[in-house]
DNA sequence: GCTTACAAACTTGTATACAAGCCTGTAAGC
DNA sequence: GCTTACAGGCTTGTATACAAGTTTGTAAGC
């Protein structure tokens, strides 16, 4: 492939996994091109193969955006996670020595991230835990396919979750390593069937996602009064919506 | 998306699985383009998507192709289908009635097309017996990634396989739908597992792909007597193998 | 007869121009 | 004051032209 084209892909999707994309944001091929410093036809395969993966979406002759992924698809991508997460730890027979070790570092990282309160390595290295799980494999296609779907379930995380769980989340990790090393495969493949249903269990799937709701919380409540002065134009696109109100951009786990 | 990519990327995808398009096969874009009465900017689109689904490849200035897998990769295909088949049998509190009611003359249709020697739809129907399986759950997000696997795998038997197994592949299917059945999805599962085991180990993945292996066959023993008369013309190129020697296409389960 | 060099044809890579549609801002009419 | 119609700007959709590289066919030289 093009290495320009990977570039620009690789850059958006890691951008996503990390959080420092939102759901929804808009993606104009201009400004991308003038960004990467490529012409228009660069940023298009991009974007076309970053569709093919399920993390952006293109509206016909408005841009692409960002995937919001709704409640019926969350369920979707956090019930495809469990079955590739569990299938894969029940699959193993023992772990290399050298996979472990990395993983306990893994973790280790996530445990310090979390002690000194850094709210944006913190949130990588959560999400990072599942794809370095399957990279430790040695099996790219698996690395592959649960990257994407990590980057969806950031996506819905930071539609839907309410509250931080980083703390438990880590601790969960620390779980499945140990019960990893201890060889008992069958308690790993449990332990992060009930982690991932617990991150989902987290997520409040019945609040649609308002593209209004950072609207809504800036207006008083006179608004509702009756006395409502015209809503503030804000030259927004109305399908991108401003996640950023404050909530530090967490991960799903 | 488009809907004319979406058909040209949706009709080879399938010729693929059907096994009616063979590894290495030479994709030109104006070919194509003028095939399915587009221009070269769809099919790009097209070919571009199908690369980052895994079942083409582009080689610079010298076109796509459809990808021949290595052994290595082949390993990597077959682990991944077996972590997330049994993964998602496993997953599975109890199946729903419909779901086997479906399975059950999916099997069926299995058996008619192995007694009627019906050689291509078989082909069709074993490996659709898994995307089936997928479907029937209702997840879109795990059927497509079940599918892109089984395009890959196709095209693995295709170039590996060397004997046809179609009425133990069958029987198989047949065993983990009765699993399916009796509300036993752990020995399903299980089942799968050495199903999918089975076919790998079915293959000779030693042997490696021979671009010249039907251009050998054709050529008689005198030629390795020292006498050899100089190769035909044969107009084709170097990495276009002309797998239709004979062997009906065949899918790996 | 065999090898090597060269030219022509063919194929993809890339950019750009223009077409088509959507959104926003403004003004006219009620 | 409020609604509706319209124009302008902006963004993607699509085709096409040209650039760059690869393969193939041919002929000259040894």
């Amino acid at each position: 492939m093009n290495p320009a084209t990977a570039n620009i892909e690789e850059a958006i999707l890691s951008a996503i996994l990390a959080g420092r994309i939102n759901p929804g944001t808009r993606l104009g091929e201009q400004k991308l091109a003038d960004l990467f410093g490529v012409s228009r036809t660069r940023v298009r395969e991009a974007m076309m193969r970053l569709e093919t993966r399920g993390v952006v979406q293109v509206s016909a002759r408005r841009g692409w955006y960002v995937v919001e992924p709704s409640a019926e698809e969350a369920r979707e991508a956090f019930q495809t996670r469990r079955v590739i997460e569990t299938g894969l730890l029940h699959s193993l027979r023992e772990v290399p020595p050298d996979v472990l070790k990395s993983l306990k570092e893994h973790v280790a990282m996530e445990r310090d991230a979390i002690g000194a309160g850094d709210v944006h390595s913190r949130a990588c290295l959560l999400g990072d835990f599942h794809i370095h799980l399957a990279d430790a494999l040695g099996n790219r296609m698996l690395t592959e396919i649960i990257r994407d779907l990590t980057a969806r379930t950031t996506l819905i995380s930071m539609l839907y979750q309410p509250t931080e769980k980083a703390e438990e989340s880590s601790h969960d990790h620390e779980d499945i390593v140990a019960a990893m090393e201890e060889g008992d495969l069958a308690l790993a493949a449990r332990l992060m069937d009930e982690h991932i249903g617990k991150v989902e269990a987290g997520l409040d799937l019945t609040a649609k996602p308002d593209p209004l709701a950072g609207l809504r919380a800036l207006l008083s409540p006179a608004v509702f009064a009756g006395n409502a002065p015209s809503v503030p134009h804000t030259h927004e696109h109305p399908h991108e919506h401003s996640h950023s109100h404050g909530r530090p951009a967490t991960k799903e786990d």
